[in-house]
DNA sequence: CCACTTTATGTTTGCGCAAACATTTCTAAA
DNA sequence: TTTAGAAATGTTTGCGCAAACATAAAGTGG
């Protein structure tokens, strides 16, 4: 216990005592055993952190927030990928809770009932990134979607655009994308327009894709047409693919996407986009699990930033 | 034990209890205490990964490797980011051995002394990563930052370059970036030539950053110059200074860079750049991890990717 | 010098699990 | 029916630590 005292520091310990004790731990190189600390105390420093895809900035983005707001505490970061899989997800909900983390991040609002059902059950914190539109299960943080689309559709319509299309892909894995696409043609919807084209792919989000399905919408179309991306990679993809098709960007086709990630900067053209406060939301995130904020949604803003593509 | 025995699905047990042990554990919401348990085994399926940073896609495309190659296994990733700080680093894994991760892995090849100790008398199963030029502590698995300086300086003067240049960031922070200055500059040296020209910045590398350094490097320039950036994005910059101030690529200034990052891809012009195996390597990590290599060290090949600016 | 408080050290116990060993029940062959 | 062996279940113990509860030594004021 002397030792014990030491090590950690609490409770009353002789200098001379302590001095020897940190001497004899430096010199047969002892290193403490988390997993008995752990156990005795009932608690640990783990959080788990839950995200879709490691290969997707958004995603990092939102790490890397999260990451500095733990940094300088004694916090420590277990990350599970699920590959937009609602499964995978309820296994590494599982698996972690098997550790006793101090908390939980989410990404998204929606999950599995079983998921929903563990994380109350064991009382753990729980945090949901990204998305606002819904109900959590205890807080989130993140930015609304729907908002996010409204905002695009509405700046379309002012700007005069009046056919419509969309592109994008894997909706059914991405739960946002889907949102932002239901808001986008709502929107549509009240002011009398309509998605009079559209091209979606299963396959995951790429520049690449974007290309292709781009020129899938674009077959035979003569009018000028604003086509909704369901990211910037995917409307990167589209742009890309008009400039080579020698089309004029917005004349013919104009762009508008969502996420304003920084290497639009690299593309030719500045394409309108909706930025997400992605660093931010993994920042607060981290707040959350520290303890310092307790309100149940936080909705931070999102950014419309008009590009020359509309 | 017999439902110890049910739950891990090990020795003896008639069905019938099986069955309702398994009901039970269910009803009661029962989740394994995984600090119990591995406190009892003396062992975990933690793998400690340290990083320098979560904003650059670089290692966050090692960790998706990485993540791939341990994902159907029982293994879970807890990630560390060192801000390229070797004291940090140092915390980092002290902090982690004291859960008896399984293994840790670690980026580059330089550590404190004192990692090194801590790791060799831990017996901890031991990976680097992306960096081959020099001892690993067990093991490593990477590319060698010197033959690919060494073959992109032979690409520049097979081309008829004689006059070069070097831009870059933070090289005190990121040992690989000067490994390869450094090859690339005696490359240059046992062909006659030599860096005439360079700009360098302790700030965190950007595209920003490498416009301006690459306006600070053409100042009152004339003749034919051949830069070699960091990275990517330090040389996207600088491909972007010099279109805008309609200077030609590579007539006038050639550029070259290391990376082969796929937001490149996006750019005006194709940069000469050379690709690192990163997800191959974060793969081979997880490999190294799983027990299903043993060999001291692994080079993966890159490859030099010839462009439009050189 | 005593009574009393503060400071310092020691002992017992439990956290939840699984290895090792012990016991009981069942199965099948003689 | 007996019996060896397999199958199933039970008991004890330790993993390494820290809370809770002793006890002991040192200081303090009257």
């Amino acid at each position: 216990m002397t030792v014990s005292r030491v090590l950690r520091n609490k409770g009353y310990v002789s200098d001379a005592v302590a001095k020897k004790v940190l001497e004899a731990a430096q010199e047969i190189g002892y290193v403490r055993n988390h997993l008995a600390g752990s156990l005795s105390e009932q608690s640990t420093n783990l959080i788990g952190v839950i995200i879709p895809s490691l290969s997707n900035s958004v995603f990092t983005e939102v790490l890397s927030g999260f990451e500095d707001a733990i940094h300088d505490s004694s916090f420590q970061m277990a990350i599970g990928v699920s590959n937009y899989d609602h499964n995978r997800e309820f296994k590494l909900v599982s698996d972690m809770l098997a550790w006793r983390p101090a908390g939980i991040v989410l990404t998204g609002l929606q999950h599995d009932a079983r998921t929903r059902k563990l994380l109350i059950q064991n009382k753990v914190r729980t945090v949901e990134m990204i998305d606002v539109d819904g109900k959590p299960v205890a807080h989130c943080v993140g930015l609304s979607h729907r908002a996010a689309a409204e905002a695009t559709a509405n700046h379309l319509i002012a700007r005069g655009y009046t056919r419509f299309g969309y592109v994008g892909s894997a909706l059914a894995a991405d739960d946002r994308a889907q949102k932002r696409k239901d808001a986008f043609e709502n929107t549509l919807a009240e002011r009398g327009f309509k998605i009079e084209r559209e091209a979606i792919s299963p396959n995951p989000t790429s520049m690449p894709l974007g290309k292709h399905l781009t020129s899938e919408l674009l077959q035979d179309n003569s009018d000028q047409i604003a086509v909704y991306y369901s990211n910037d990679d995917m409307a990167s993809g589209g742009l890309l693919h008009c400039l080579a098709k020698g089309l004029s960007v917005p004349k013919d086709v104009a762009i508008a996407s969502f996420n304003g990630l920084e290497f639009l900067e690299a593309l030719p053209m500045r394409i309108t986009t909706f930025k997400s406060p992605r660093y931010k939301i993994g920042q607060m995130a981290g707040r959350y699990v520290l303890g310092e904020i307790t309100d149940t949604i936080t909705e931070l803003p999102g950014e419309l930033i008009v590009g020359d593509t509309t």
